[in-house]
DNA sequence: ATAAGATTCAAACGAACGTTTAATTGATTG
DNA sequence: CAATCAATTAAACGTTCGTTTGAATCTTAT
């Protein structure tokens, strides 16, 4: 940023086309994934030379974590600022869930609505990349929210103090799951332009009516294994 | 099947290898993708030639949507099946939502459980085929699920009358959405192992946990938007 | 047994991939 | 002005990709 106003030569021409790069390399890898984006299709979208991506990143997975980085760290750390500040304010009670997930839907939905920091394009690009196959892409994104997963169950935790951590790791789970699901759907995108189509902003429709949903699975009440078991037995025994 | 057995000659070479094919395409397909899966790999695996692939599916993407359909025909048709038959016993009364959630996984989990007809590794092939960018996919699944999807959303709207079709739509897609990425994640594989080692199926555990998780969340209150509005709006806007 | 057909095989096709190289351009600094 | 360094460029690197070809091998049927 400051580099880009004082110095006018060499690196405002550099961090444009880096910055070029990351846009274009945005955009289609969400479109068509990491492995069918060829840096090609980037560079010749970007309107930089092939041999700009090695240059200014090193390798394509380079280029790919940094798309993500760009956007999720301060998008991680907006989250965990304001459980910490929601916590602060509450104390000494403990926060409730439909707060706590406030904290974890709210950031995201900030750059949903901020053209500038990626907006709608680059949350489905991170869905999209929770279910890459790609073992680097797991293991840079397991990094990146390893702390901000464990921040977030501890404030779950004491949130739902009766629910066994074995449980509550479960059900953060599948909230991680449905929320990259929905994040990355096509589908959705598409249903909501069809169910309503004048609405403001997609995702935080989208948002807005998961969260009630997630909320609910949150406190449900503990399966009783033992009784689910005999009754999902004998239907599957039944028709063998 | 009888083919195998009752021609011994061609049919039971040519069937072989097809089988051969599909079994290992169906198992790298799932470990890096369908991009990421090279045809060489996959016959070199397999132990076949590599125009065996072309010879027999045509393209490469006729594989993929080979792979798939041999193990989703039957288990969609065994949803519906079940669905159809409880309804039939219950009737006049509707199906309750667990009911319906039921006749969703039980076919799943008999699938998850026969080895002979994939076992583990295809739910998470399917899994990962849900939130793969390739357009051909997308079109190829929701013509597969679109019967199945229909069906379903009928009984769950005659067990929630009072929701609007509109809610029960987006709660169907959080319950596909959370599935499909339950199902296809290194994660939960992995959470389960650590957890629970000496267990007998994990898809099995896995599904038991979800399903009151979805259950509770398909049974949640409507969501009072403009309420909720209001409280994210200031938290979005405060810190502005 | 022999013709016909189905399947397998080695080899090659052109295209696209990510990456590297070496030369050139441009601006900054001593 | 000259030297220096970062940035861009065109070209080529070797590899791998999905697919095709035509001959060889095997099975089935006359």
């Amino acid at each position: 940023m400051d580099a880009k106003v004082i110095a006018i030569g060499t690196v405002r021409g550099a961090a444009a086309t880096k910055e070029r790069i990351l846009d274009t390399a945005e955009a289609l890898f969400m479109e068509h994934g990491f492995e069918a984006t060829g840096l090609r299709s980037i560079t010749a979208a970007a309107g930089v030379n092939l041999a700009a991506v090695n240059y200014h990143f090193g390798t394509k997975e380079e280029l790919f974590q940094a798309v993500l980085t760009r956007r999720l760290d301060p998008m991680n750390q907006e989250r965990v600022a304001l459980l910490d500040e929601m916590e602060r304010k509450s104390a000494p009670h403990p926060l409730t869930c439909d707060r706590i997930l406030m904290a974890l839907f709210v950031p995201a939905l900030r750059l949903a609505r901020d053209p500038a920091r990626g907006g709608k394009n680059f949350l489905r690009l991170l869905g999209r990349a929770y279910a890459d196959p790609a073992p680097f892409i797991r293991h840079f994104l397991s990094e990146q929210y390893a702390l901000t997963i464990a921040r977030f169950k501890a404030a779950f935790g004491r949130a739902l103090p009766h629910l066994p951590k074995k449980e509550l790791s479960w059900r953060l789970h599948f909230i991680m799951g449905a929320l990259s699901y929905t994040l990355s759907g096509t589908d959705a995108h598409k249903i909501i332009s069809e169910l309503s189509p004048r609405e403001a902003n997609n995702d935080e429709i989208l948002l807005r009516r998961l969260a009630p949903f997630l909320l609910a699975g949150l406190n449900a009440p503990l399966p009783d294994l033992t009784e689910v078991t005999r009754e999902v037995d004998s239907a599957l025994t039944r028709k063998r």
